[in-house]
DNA sequence: CGTATGCTCAAACGATCGTTTGAACTGCCC
DNA sequence: GGGCAGTTCAAACGATCGTTTGAGCATACG
């Protein structure tokens, strides 16, 4: 049983972990108020419903996410720096970044579930608040790819974004072994999915 | 109501939409008899559990799926003509197919969920059952891509695999245009994820 | 001190879940 | 026709789900 900060922030963090685990359907508010050390009625109480408490589940870790993508693509951009291999960096060192947040590394498994899932309101909500952010980075990609037509860009970005949803949600077999510090493993990642993105996106 | 074959196929038919649209907790026996035009106890009679349907959902597909990629690589290595392209054709093609089968076509997405889902039972099924085709394709990459260590090369087909999972089970935003035939959409499908993988596994 | 406000609590609500039961129905062999 | 194995059926079982309720507790303000 989780018993530090409020008892929002205990249920939000409960509430990531079980959706992790379990699904946003497999964990039941009775599994997730015991882990997180606080009565059953409190969801309900301070969300109004599960429902509501998965979409707040998204907002927290989205907001944080998305914002850092931004600003680095942002950051390139006045730098005058954006070439491919730093595009593909903005989008994804935030994301493994998060990975590296004790509570926040399953946060990438319950954004797949949430793909995996197909549940249309889940998806309008992601398209809704974030949708903005991937037609930055679209747009970026067509600014660097001019030979690419629209049609044969879009499959491309399509691919990649299956591959890197899967490799940063650690559905994958590669683990970091245990004579590799965790920052080496994780530039050693960062390096594998930017290398294999770039091929992905600029082949001929 | 599905209103054709045994009973013990048209629950396996109705499961496996269900299964695709709703996940395997999402779908009820009820729902699912229902939509079957079987009687509830049906599931449990002819399959014993919930459980064991879904592993039947699995076998019938997967079973067709796996011999028919490990003959297309067997008539490859008999015909001497063993490139990463046909390799990866033998192992993306028969998929594809199946999605042409009006009802195999939600099978991709049922995978797709499973994997999602981390349950260990159902991973580890998968892993006893149909294992040894993985390992025999990854074999066959091995053998066609000696400059790359054994971490670089699982690296690359964990990729590869998470891209070609994304966009077979029809996450993605592409979708067939009126104009052009279904035979030819599924050509260019195959073409666009060859091409893809070949750049992925290969690039220096 | 009194009371209003925000929060927590145990308990219960109705709904739905997978599974089980025992009777009814089917087609086939003796 | 009588009996039998295979199958289907409506009904019920206990368990668990998300949600609601109303009493109880805490803290701050007049």
């Amino acid at each position: 049983m989780n018993s530090s900060g409020s008892t929002k922030e205990r249920i939000l963090t409960a509430a990531e972990v079980l959706f992790a685990q379990r699904g946003f359907d497999g964990a039941s508010l009775r599994q997730l108020t015991a882990a997180a050390g606080v009565n059953l009625a409190a969801v309900n109480y301070h969300f109004g419903s599960k429902e509501k408490l998965v979409e707040q589940v998204f907002r927290r870790r989205l907001d944080a996410l998305n914002a850092r993508r931004l600003s680095a693509l942002a950051a390139l951009a006045d730098a005058d720096d954006t070439t491919l291999e730093n595009v593909l960096a903005a989008y994804i060192r935030p994301a493994l970044d998060l990975s590296n947040d004790d509570s926040g590394s399953l946060f990438m498994r319950v954004l797949a579930r949430a793909f995996a899932e197909h549940d249309d309101t889940l998806r309008q909500f992601l398209s809704e608040n974030y949708g903005h952010v991937m037609r930055q980075f679209t747009a970026e990609f067509a600014r660097l790819l001019p030979q690419l037509s629209k049609p044969e860009l879009y499959w491309r970005i399509d691919l990649v974004t299956g591959a890197l949803t899967h490799a940063m949600s650690g559905f994958g077999m590669i683990q970091r072994k245990s004579d590799v510090s965790e920052l080496a493993h994780r530039e050693q990642t960062e390096q594998h999915l930017i290398r294999f993105a770039v091929a992905g996106l600029s082949h001929p």
